[in-house]
DNA sequence: GATCGGCGATCTGCATACATTTGGCGTATG
DNA sequence: CATACGCCAAATGTATGCAGATCGCCGATC
């Protein structure tokens, strides 16, 4: 309830809270965060508010504008097309630099990754699918060894993870996916950066190419977490 | 009355001198930027200059460790190496996606700016190449339709062009880029996404590998202003 | 002479107070 | 009855005050 005596600094508790609750849905978009309101919340003064709030808008998760407050941001349909597609892009870069650097017994630990993927796949479980299919991509990214392209990958996964989880739900998407990952595999096996790369893009990319039926339908809701 | 009140707040104007400061190189990397002086110097007090201050140090611009003060970020080689190497990419995804929505009439256009980026490079002209490059790349990414991808790229621009315009000024690298150019805008006119893409990553990665040296060098002074 | 410990200046982090702007509501008017 | 004007409440933008933390300096001690 009432949450005291932050370790860290106000700011940075203040900070992950309210990420939390964009993502999760607590908080919808549009919806308003008012300063008193929220340092009343925190028990806090406005200044940590503020300074959240600003960190928040510059990673894109809320909107200020100027004298009339602040409201979490609601991306539109071509607001994530378009970041699914640097998205792709990136993802790209990641499986590239990955295919120049992956040991063999890293390959092994991917291909297991996958396996606990095509498991999940087999049981139709979507949401230990959601989880394994994270712990693929986030191994194979942190072996890019580029922590800017890794930083900007966390940064957009922020907003888009949770229209990936929707699009597991896709009929057959899992399977697909699991076909895709191995093809990805295989071309990092085989060192071939330029087929990683573009086995990546378009495994993102369709992605977001077979969400857009679901991001339309969307549209005339609140979120991805509206019900 | 008394005061004309600035057109915009306090501290969007000082978050772009600042910006400007740091990227002109009047203000060098390790530089403090304290609270209090600053706020003497712009005349405001020390609220809008935490504010200008966060906004800096989330786009990347600044440091800000807690109780220790903010200062000028300095990027290292392998910062610079990294960036460059998502700068490409993204840069790649922009043609790509220019080679599906350009119109004949721009690509003419786009001949039409490399060809003042040849004309400089004729004349040996560095400045002029420059702004010329930067010109042909800005109307590219602008065509791409994609406003994510292209507030990344300038969002990246602002770090990288100090450093792309010293790459400017090794020998032949300006004619070798109108070279580039003109195979991508070849490409584009095909029509061959797939190639504008490689393209242009190429292009721009090619850029950051020979520019390994001076950054190199640059690693024992200040930054890229220095003289 | 060198090193360690304590003290003070200074700065940041947060709280509070004041100023300015915005948007709503009520009233007056065409 | 609709519209426009003006006032008021509330929220944001800015200023300032206070407490805790950090760093440098100076003296004491080995």
């Amino acid at each position: 309830m009432t949450k005291v005596a932050p370790a860290v600094s106000s700011t940075a508790n203040i900070i992950s809270v309210l990420e939390d609750e964009i993502l999760n849905g607590t908080l919808a978009p549009e919806d308003r965060l008012d300063e008193q309101g929220l340092a009343r919340r925190f028990n806090v003064s406005r200044t940590p508010i503020r300074e959240a709030l600003r960190h928040l808008a510059s990673s894109g998760l809320v909107d200020i504008k100027p004298n009339q407050g602040t409201t979490v941001r609601r991306l539109t349909t071509s607001d994530l097309i378009e970041m699914f597609q640097v998205f792709g892009e990136l993802c790209g870069l990641g499986a590239q630099l990955g295919a120049r650097r992956l040991s063999s017994a890293e390959i092994d630990k991917l291909r297991a990754l996958n396996q606990v993927c095509a498991d999940a796949a087999e049981e139709d479980d979507a949401d230990k699918f959601f989880r394994a299919n994270l712990e693929f991509h986030d191994f194979l990214d942190a072996r890019s060894k580029n922590n800017y392209l890794l930083s900007e990958i966390h940064k957009m996964s922020k907003h888009l993870n949770a229209y990936r989880r929707f699009i597991t739900l896709q009929p057959r998407r899992m399977m697909r996916s699991v076909e895709e990952h191995n093809q990805i595999i295989d071309a990092i096996g085989k060192g071939d950066e330029e087929a990683a790369h573009i086995l990546m893009r378009k495994h993102v990319n369709l992605l977001a190419g077979s969400a857009t039926d679901v991001l339309i339908a969307l549209e005339n809701k609140h979120g991805p977490s509206d019900g």
